[in-house]
DNA sequence: TCTTGACCTTCCAGTAGGTGGAAGCCCTAT
DNA sequence: ATAGGGCTTCCACCTACTGGAAGGTCAAGA
């Protein structure tokens, strides 16, 4: 199967799959022309990923949950693991950036929004006191997670 | 004044003040020996910038921020739509990872999690089915935000 | 048979916002 | 004189791709 048709059935870009075999999430084999020849196993597997990624699964943890979906003798305990953690991690973000939003809210709300320069999202961050510091997380939300 | 210096009164690390020099978010003169010397107002700046960073504005934003900062003609109005859009932003990601929680919440739920293979998450990364997507988001979650 | 166009290949660069580390000045204190 | 800490630049790396260039391959139509 070519790569066109794969990504195709997959739903995932032709670019992304090619990226999967670059770091070795599938092993399609090569035909005498240099083409990518990929097995129904492949499609599969690029299938899985897919709705893996989807569900917000980093590429490290499909890599493991790509493990246990091979293994016929895994136990679920280490897949619920992997979906825990993750969980939580969504959760935790979930709730910084609700704290975020709220901060945010009240800033916009008192702000008249008209022509005059005096405003007070200007007024919080221009502010040198650590008063709303203390209600944000203290990493930054625009880590990689 | 030193970016040592600078570093500790902003709370920026000096990587980050470099690196925001690099981009033009600041412009400290320089001693004769090559060292960057801040003015009050480039540790204003800095100051500015980290806590817009930590509300999640872009460095894009904060671009724009830092001009209105300095801007004693701006009009509120500027100020709250790039809050606004931003809040936005932020309410819809929260949206997002909501609808990823509660599907993830239910499958983990649903995984016993014992030695046995046979494990709900693992079915629903393997069904070739729509059912379960079609409640998520159509970005990928690991998007940049 | 030639050509056109779709499809495939590799490779390089760029995205956002930094962080880590190496190699090498500079400055001060002992 | 030397040890240390602070400063400099530069390059690489992180996530998970994506865009684009340059070029090989293949099937269909004139």
């Amino acid at each position: 199967m070519n790569i066109g048709n794969v990504s195709e059935q997959s739903g995932l870009p032709a670019k992304t799959i090619r990226y999967y075999e670059d770091i070795g999430l599938v092993q399609p084999s090569r035909r005498e022309n240099g083409y990518r020849d990929f097995a129904v196993q492949d499609l599969h597997k690029l299938a899985f990923l897919g709705r893996a990624r989807s569900l917000g699964f980093s590429i490290d943890d499909c890599r493991t949950l790509l493990s246990l979906y091979e293994d016929r003798e895994r136990s679920s305990a280490d897949v619920k693991a992997i979906a825990q953690s993750h969980l939580a991690r969504v959760d935790q973000k979930i709730e910084e950036l609700q704290a975020l939003s709220a901060t945010l809210r009240d800033l916009v709300v008192r702000c008249h929004g008209d022509d005059r320069p005096d405003c007070p999202i200007m007024d919080d961050l221009t502010r040198s006191d650590v008063r709303r510091r203390e209600n944000i997380p203290l990493e930054q939300p625009s880590e990689h997670w």
